[in-house]
RNA sequence: GCGCUCGUAGCUCAGUUGGAUAGAGUGUUUGGCUACGAACCAAAAGGUCAGGGGUUCGAAUCCCUUCGAGCGCACCA
């Protein structure tokens, strides 16, 4: 906010050179800085030079800043707090603070999770739930119309797999908890015995051609998994709007016109096995051979194909504002849709991608059993909160149980920039001390409990301690840090911001006592300070779709 | 083998698109509750930014290289 001021004051000395602002590494060298090094113009005059210049000829109308200094090569600009925490003031008038507004409420589509219906989720497959609710609650708070999309891939070779599983296990009792071993069991099966390959390729054979009988089988199945899978999602507060099924572009004539279009283009390819693919040469595909395989010798489709066929409608719904989120396992696949996209005439969403998840060290998968179920974790979690509370002698009701637990898991998982791996340590992750959901929540309920025991009037803001301006100074950030998540997608920045904006309260709480102020202008100024605080940290949490909770 | 991503304190992670003396949490050591809620705060110790070259006023950040990790590379999705 302010540095856009400062670099428009510096621009009107120094012309036609990059400006860069940033924030010194000490307190008590002020508030921003602009670096001189590379202000040296045609006289070649040294950088300490030009600080002094920019220091005397600034002019400074605004008068946002109490002091402009000069400390060697660098120009240090000082806020005047007295003015610049009136943003305390707005923020309680604008309980939105930070949204921006920037979508104008156009449409936006964000396609993520889209599990396969065959097993329970694990901790694994739900960092792309977090970064892609995370997004689409990013999106929404900015001001755009948000449409979540899910894809239900009902017809793969997995699926079929699975369906082979239940007639040959059965399920116990008839549950979705059940699915996942008849699926580890039926994995591990196929691994000896190839001719449940072949079955599979059957099966979906049968389905393609509209054999009743097993679609039937297909649907039962995978409507029982997708139904168990929405449960969890929905208990982490992660909800979809538009549910689209594989299977419905096998059965009409998208699929054939795909193949038929890309004929057209002259670049679908028939090879010696009677197999469909697509010829990109061309495009920067990393791959041995350039090229895209859309169907099985026997005809029946990939799942590439029927992908191009969902991704072509969603574009066709919207085609400015439209993201999908993957793991860093499909860049080369997404690659390869987009060539092919590109060659149908359509664009492709935007991908966000992101690196894995290793428990302890080691890959999770749901195929041999080294994985964390979210369940599982949820419930250990639940059971650690418990027992926190027990200890403390307090209630937990089951509603405010359910907000922890989710906090913890969406911190934790959002704590990690997107492309680097996630080492899940359970220790790390239950933590509760530190650098944690807890901790930010717990802040937030003492926040609420001196707003409870004292009231205040609006009042010109009169702040008198230095921890006051570190905080205000985080409040001003805010909604450029909305605006870098924008660009950045990336939600580490927003909960590091959050978790130092908490800090910076612990220890202005344990340094000052507000209710013990006489002065009304100075202990209503604080008491509007924590108001803000909240805001902030609600809004920010809320992001992060991380409720808050008024008591503990 | 080739391509992409990554390597920062014992552990888990930040590091403002090249800037000032590399920062947090946790763990370790120490101090602080007759209380605006101690799930907290204050302090100490802990670093060859994987190793080696290079680019320049200046590198954790950019380039080259070695080592290590993850992912990908035609009928999985």
């Amino acid at each position: 906010m302010y540095k856009e001021y400062i670099t428009k004051l510096v621009g009107e000395i120094i012309k036609d050179k990059e400006i860069i602002v940033e924030t010194p590494p000490k307190p008590d060298m002020g508030d921003y800085s602009v670096p001189c090094f590379s202000f040296r113009d045609e006289n070649n005059k040294n950088p300490l030079e030009i600080s002094k210049m920019i220091k005397e000829n600034i002019k400074d109308e605004k008068n946002i800043f109490s002091k402009i200094d000069v400390m060697g090569p660098y120009v240090n600009f000082y806020l005047n707090y007295d003015k610049v925490s009136n943003i305390i003031n707005d923020i309680i008038n604008n309980k939105n603070y930070g949204s921006l507004n920037q979508g104008y409420n156009n449409a936006l589509l964000i396609e993520h999770t889209s599990t396969n219906p065959n097993a329970e989720p694990h901790m694994g497959r739900c960092r792309n739930s977090l970064i892609g609710d995370f997004l689409a609650r990013l999106f929404a708070f900015t001001g755009y119309k948000v449409e979540r999309h899910y894809f239900i891939n009902d017809l793969g070779k997995k699926i079929a797999l699975l369906v082979i599983g239940v007639e040959k296990y059965g399920l116990k009792d008839d549950s979705f908890k059940d699915i996942l071993d008849v699926y580890v069991k039926i994995s591990s099966d196929a691994k000896t015995d190839t001719s449940l390959e072949q079955q599979a390729f059957d099966y979906l054979e049968k389905v393609e051609n509209g054999n009743q009988e097993m679609v039937d089988k297909f649907k039962t199945i995978t409507d029982k998994c997708v139904k168990g899978q929405m449960e969890i999602y929905n208990d982490l507060d992660i909800y979809f709007d538009v549910f689209t099924h594989e299977s419905d572009y096998v059965y009409n004539h998208y699929l054939t016109n795909i193949l038929n279009k890309l004929d057209e283009k002259g670049k679908l390819r028939i090879d010696e096995n009677g197999r469909n693919y697509v010829d990109l040469s061309g495009y920067d595909i990393p791959t041995k051979e350039p090229v895209l395989v859309l169907t099985r010798s026997n005809k029946t489709s990939l799942y590439p194909i029927k992908d191009i066929a969902y991704t072509m409608h969603k574009m066709d719904l919207n085609s400015t504002n439209n993201y999908i989120v993957l793991g860093e396992d499909q860049e080369v696949y997404m690659k390869q849709i987009t060539a092919t996209l590109d060659i149908l005439g359509y664009k492709a969403p935007k991908l966000i991608s992101y690196s894995y998840v290793l428990l302890d060290g080691d890959k999770m998968s749901t195929c041999n059993g080294t994985l964390v179920l979210v369940t599982d974790f949820m419930k250990a979690l639940k059971d650690k909160i418990k027992i926190e509370f027990k200890n403390r002698n307090l209630e937990c009701s089951d509603e405010t149980l359910k907000i922890l637990t989710n906090a913890c898991i969406k911190y934790t998982m959002l704590n990690v920039s997107k492309n680097k791996i996630v080492n899940f340590n359970f220790e790390n992750a239950t933590s509760f001390q530190g650098e944690s959901a807890i901790y930010i929540l717990y802040s937030i309920v003492r926040i609420n409990s001196i707003l409870r025991n004292n009231k205040y009037n609006n009042v010109e803001i009169k702040l008198t301690d230095e921890l006051e301006y570190k905080i205000v100074k985080d409040l001003i950030e805010f909604p450029s840090l909305v605006n870098d998540l924008l660009k950045t997608a990336e939600p580490v920045l927003l909960t590091k911001y959050i978790f130092n904006l908490t800090q910076k309260f612990s220890s202005y709480y344990e340094k000052v006592n507000i209710s013990n102020i006489e002065d009304e202008q100075i202990k209503y100024s604080k008491l509007m300070l924590l108001e803000a605080i909240k805001i902030v940290l609600t809004n920010g949490l809320s992001i992060l779709g991380i409720k808050t909770i008024e008591k503990m």
